[in-house]
DNA sequence: ATCCATGCAAAGTGTTTGCAGGTGG
DNA sequence: CCACCTGCAAACACTTTGCATGGAT
């Protein structure tokens, strides 16, 4: 009964947003919401194809933003982001702006002393630490419904 | 003299690396590390171009690389990475590893809780907290010489 | 002189877009 | 039934690679 209402909460939050709820996207939101590791969309496409063999990967991408906009998901980088390089070597941290992307540095000595719990000693040896606060930026905010 | 210094102390580094401190090298290393921001490979290459119109952008991306394994510089996601979504919408941090990239999530109420700084109030309004542990993971730290 | 690094061009990969036909509400 | 969604294919953008020349130690 509870996969019964987790089915029926996306049904709800895709109905609220306005957009169709197509099987073609209930698989992809299935196969995405079971996994805990972090995919990829070609890593989704995958599994998604073995149930819906003639999906295309495009509208695996589609979907995936689509769940990101809707917040069911969240996208690690922003889109149409690539790779940047942080040229800073002393310890700071990050406000990223999830609509623009932008990645700002600000520092404060208490989290720079933060201290890996247990649970990270098994995953492997951590290096540095670095705490990152997601929001909406100051430009961002000012121009709030334009694209 | 502090200029002289750092300027030295890069030519150390590349020296006891056993690479050659070329003057493109050092002209994308001083480009790069005067800025604050986190620059995209593009945007070392224009302002590297200012002042050396004949470099190439594969040379500024094998750079780039280079001192990211110097330490210089630091990547913002793992070589060859391409997006990825977290699909577990409770809250977490997540340990990545610097060397295969893969990210495994941990939880911590402790980190849970922490309160941006007033540095981050100006920047923008944070809406969540994540905290990143950087560092090699259990199975890249038995391998540790491979490819 | 030798090896490494560079520049060029082409290939490669991941992601997005235009369009015509299909489908859900 | 109409608008939205899908699949296909092509386009796109970013990044990497092979190779021959040039340069540094």
């Amino acid at each position: 009964m509870n996969n019964l209402s987790v089915t029926e909460k996306f049904a709800e939050v895709f109905h609220h947003a306005g957009v169709k709820l197509t099987h073609q996207r209930l698989t992809i939101l299935e196969e995405t919401m079971e996994r805990r590791d972090h995919p990829s969309a070609e890593m989704i496409f995958r599994s998604v194809r073995n149930r819906l063999p003639t999906v295309s990967l495009d509208t695996v991408y589609r979907t995936l933003w689509l769940l990101d906009d809707l917040g069911l998901v969240a996208a690690l980088a922003p889109e149409q982001e690539r790779i940047r390089f942080d040229t800073d070597p002393s310890p700071h941290h990050h406000f990223v702006c999830t609509r623009c992307g932008d990645i700002s540095d600000f520092t404060d000595p208490r989290f720079d002393r933060l201290q890996p719990p247990e649970a990270v000693e098994s995953l492997g040896k951590a290096e540095r630490v670095q705490v990152e606060f997601r929001g909406l930026c100051a430009s961002c905010q000012k121009k709030p419904v334009s694209q």
